[in-house]
DNA sequence: ATTATATCTTCATACATATGCAGGTATCAG
DNA sequence: CTGATACCTGCATATGTATGAAGATATAAT
């Protein structure tokens, strides 16, 4: 292997811990959808559709304040990984969020945010 | 701007939500930390600390199975963002985790990610 | 049909990140 | 001191990702 050759510091405790540690394509997963959250531009998109329900992409670009190409590109990969949901009604398309997963990360990582940055 | 000229479906609600929307700087601290959580080596590296309590790199590649070199970058970028902490004993160092945050987000996900890959 | 608006996509480029190798530092044993 | 072990870091390369420009498609209005 690399380096460590005597090993370990307790043998047993590594083998426990090795035993129930998440698989890697598990992990893989997780980190893949970490990845997805780790955008500003796609975050701002994602709490605008929390608070906001459901939102066009041209409303979504002012809101966000930025091109609809950006958030066109944006959505996509949101789209593709499941994360949102569109309908469309005339020219417009609207988004939502779809996936309770990414919804529940938004929302504890919101209240942390809140009490780092408003008041601790 | 670009495209969208009549601007909104919603003027109305779209200042709302943009009144209420997460900062810039907020939402780029959020997606740098998602992204720190967006690579299966760290998530499992990650996984392991939260399970064991503490680790040194040596047994941290090993439970990973991975190389001590890729454990060591990983451990750097985590140290780098506060999500853990080290401490020295001898030719070991031990690493912990050490923000609440990142271990809240990762209660959160592993409750989900078992629903997804065990019995739903 | 033409024109306009909203959205999407293709492509090229710039930037970021992961990876492995090689070497460097730190601690301990002899 | 030397040698060994655990850990760290620099550098080069490959791979991924973001970005914007330009153009394509879809729907509606005239």
């Amino acid at each position: 292997m690399d380096g460590c050759a005597v090993a370990s510091t307790d043998a047993a405790r590594v083998a426990v811990v090795a035993e129930s540690l998440i698989d890697v394509d598990v992990a893989s997963d997780l980190a893949e959808l970490f990845r997805l959250l780790g955008d500003p531009t796609r975050v701002r998109i994602l709490y605008a559709l929390l608070e906001a329900g459901e939102l066009c992409v041209c409303d979504l670009a002012e809101v966000v304040g930025t091109t609809d190409t950006k958030v066109s590109q944006a959505l996509r990969l949101l789209r593709g990984a499941g994360a949102v949901r569109n309908r469309r009604d005339g020219r417009n398309v609207f988004y939502r969020l779809d996936d309770a997963h990414v919804r529940m990360l938004l929302d504890v990582s919101r209240e942390h945010v809140s009490h780092q940055h408003g008041g601790e």
